[in-house]
RNA sequence: GCCGGUGUAGCUCAGCGGUAGAGCAACUGAUUCGUAAUCAGUAGGUCGUCGGUUCAAGUCCGACCAUCGGCUCCA
């Protein structure tokens, strides 16, 4: 068995000095560094005060630091643009450079008032209202002055003029609620050192080499096509490839873990999404119904409904349960224009969905089954640190204290048994049912959520679903929903950027390409590609007649895992000079030693090839 | 949906009132070549869409669509 598919603890908290690839610079959070957020927070009214001096009838509001840096939202008549950041900027300087004391002073709160009042700051006003002594303000020179907690710098000279950037602005609305004043929010970065700046860059430019829908472009992998409309993917030849290979795993993992597979329709009529309760509490995320003969039907949101249904087809017996239900069931979301985003955001996508019908006292092993099978999935694809959320019963919800306790207990239980860390969001459970949140920390430390398991105790209730117990009386089961990727498309965006588009030699379009140094070798070519096609190893013959330099070139640039030369020495022998994008030259290697460790490889989900020594071959 | 940016050939971009340009890719020809770009030629765009201003609009204005960075929301 692979060392890849053994399990692994996972990490309780996501670590910030993630592997940035060949960086050895640290790069400190701002939670972990004091210092950082002094400079942080005293930056953020640095550039309040730049911004009012530029523009005197901005309002300020907050402007808390982050971890990378410290925003700032303004109320401004004037809309700010990407050119005015850079005037901002050089006013920051110029403040910076004069060392400005920043004190720190304790107000009453009439004195707060009068000081905001002579100044008209309506917003910082309703912020004094918030809070609770002592008030404290700081200043900056003798002219400006923030309400503010602290802590900040002693003087702007401790702020480094080489060490920050002002990145973006974008709207944003006071106290975060879209009924409420739209303000505009600059973004900015501050470090102690130019150092970390530049290493700041650098992993944004790295993110961006990254970026899923420059790669999906580059790779020919899939597209989003204007005609036919925002959110809804093309997979292209090369992404489907792989996207059957995703789903080829994960089907065979589910029957081995003992789940059935099920297909549902994508539409039903609307009388369903009434009963499910969708049509009350989900209806802005759906699409519109649709007329069909005398009935009206609906896209579906979710697949749920259409599991239930079919578990209330027939009478169940207590001793059919636990059922396991599992479906790439692809729904319809509708998003709000301006949030799509590449495959991590869309209007159309397949979820892994599953839905486990259970006794409560088969509570803890469901989940703890699922753990494995999660941990399964997600570790194929080189996802092995986890952090995972807990959240227990929200105020408002439905359903008996002794089941949500029974459920809750469950799921620690389970969590226990694996040996998972993890966090408790206390009353951040959906109103149906208890659930565990799991987020996968990518290559360059980022966190995604895809990943949950959700006990409902709304749908068996609202569908009336039940069995036949062991003394003939009739029960509710117990539903679990849950999904390991989530959204196939959202994680493929996630993996894709994970591997930065060099995926392991398993999952990869097109594993091997051969390239003919002469017109004179193609029918060898063209035989070993039959040879490798028969063997299931998805290679081609570049037959573009350019010049190996070139061909190399772009085998290199489409990612591909594995090149194979063949020139007039290889033909004579049967044997292929190999190029592993990985590792570089590997030599000659017969034929025959290719297709075996390739067809090694596909069976083992290798991230490489792994072949023996090199054997010299030719002159 | 909201704030700001962007939309010119398949890709990356230049042109910013006066009859559309480059590099790469594609195609054709020559070259038959040994580990990240051989040379030459050809073709390709109603400049996102619709409307307006103007003698004249990629170029100015408006609306819409898409997209990028955010906000909100979320898989």
């Amino acid at each position: 068995m692979p060392q890849r598919r053994l399990p692994m603890p996972a990490s309780a908290s996501a670590s910030s000095t993630a592997p940035a690839a060949g960086s050895t610079i640290h790069l400190p959070r701002t939670s972990e560094s004091e210092q950082l957020l002094r400079i942080r927070h005293s930056m953020s009214h640095v550039m309040a005060m730049a911004v009012q001096k530029l523009f005197p009838r901005a309002q300020v509001t907050i402007g808390p630091w982050t971890e990378t840096g410290f925003y700032y939202d303004f109320d401004s008549p004037e809309p700010f643009t990407e050119a005015d950041l850079k005037a901002i900027r050089k006013e920051m300087i110029r403040i910076i450079n004069r060392k400005l004391p920043l004190e720190r002073i304790e107000v009453s709160r009439a004195e707060a008032e009068a000081r905001i009042k002579a100044q008209n700051e309506p917003y910082k006003l309703e912020i004094l209202a918030g809070i609770t002594e002592p008030i404290t303000l700081y200043t900056l020179g003798e002219d400006w002055w923030d309400l503010c907690a602290g802590p900040h710098v002693a003087h702007t000279g401790e702020l480094n003029p080489q060490a920050f950037e002002l990145e973006s602005v974008a709207g944003a609305y006071w106290r975060g609620d879209e009924k409420n004043a739209q303000l505009q929010r600059i973004y900015g970065t501050a470090w102690e050192t130019a150092e970390q700046l530049a290493e700041h860059q650098r992993r944004k430019q790295e993110a961006l080499r990254r970026d899923h829908r420059r790669l999906g472009v580059d790779l020919d992998l899939f597209s989003i096509e204007d005609e036919a409309g925002a959110g809804l993917v093309f997979w292209h030849p090369r992404g489907a490839r792989m996207r059957l290979l995703i789903e080829d795993f994960w089907r065979q993992a589910h029957f081995a873990a003992g789940y059935e597979l099920l297909y549902t329709p994508h539409v039903a009529d609307i009388s369903l999404w009434q009963t499910s309760g969708h049509l009350d509490f989900y209806s802005e995320s759906m699409f519109g119904p649709m007329q069909v003969d005398e009935r009206q039907f609906q896209l579906k949101p979710m697949n749920c409904p259409f599991h239930v249904l079919t578990y209330a087809s027939r009478l169940r017996s207590y001793r059919e349960l636990p059922i396991r239900w599992a479906e790439l069931g692809t729904v319809y979301r509708y998003e709000r224009p301006g949030v799509m985003h590449g495959l991590m955001r869309v209007r159309g996508f397949t979820q892994d969905d599953a839905h486990v019908f259970c006794l409560p006292d088969q509570i803890t092993a469901e989940i703890l089954r699922i753990l494995d099978l999660t941990e399964e999935i997600l570790s194929a694809f080189d996802f092995r640190s986890y952090e995972i959320n807990l959240s227990t019963r929200p105020e408002k919800s439905i359903g008996e204290d002794a089941v949500w306790e029974l459920a809750t207990a469950g799921l620690v239980e389970a969590l226990e048994r694996k040996g998972w860390a993890y966090t408790i969001d206390e009353g951040g459970g959906a109103f149906y049912g208890p659930k565990i949140d799991l987020k996968i920390e990518d290559a360059i430390g980022r966190m995604w959520q895809c990943s949950t398991i959700q006990l409902d105790f709304n749908l068996p209730e609202r569908f009336e679903l039940e069995y036949v117990a062991a003394d003939g009386s009739r029960q509710r089961p117990i539903m679990i929903h849950r999904a390991i990727f989530g959204s196939l498309e959202r994680f493929f965006g996630i993996m894709t950027e994970n591997y930065a588009g060099d995926f392991p030699f398993w999952l990869a379009p097109e594993q091997v390409r051969l390239l003919p140094v002469t017109d004179e070798v193609r029918p060898f070519a063209e035989e070993m590609l039959g040879q490798l096609s028969a063997a299931g190893i998805r290679a081609s013959v570049d037959h573009s007649g350019d010049r190996l330099g070139k061909l190399i070139r772009t085998g290199e640039q489409m990612k591909i895992p594995v090149l194979a030369v063949i020139g007039a020495r290889e033909a004579e022998t049967a044997s292929v000079s190999l190029r592993s994008r990985r590792d570089g030259d590997l030599g000659s290697r017969p034929v025959a030693a290719l297709l075996e460790s390739a067809q090694r490889a596909n069976r083992d989900r290798a991230p490489a090839l792994e072949l023996a020594g090199r054997v010299e071959v030719g002159a």
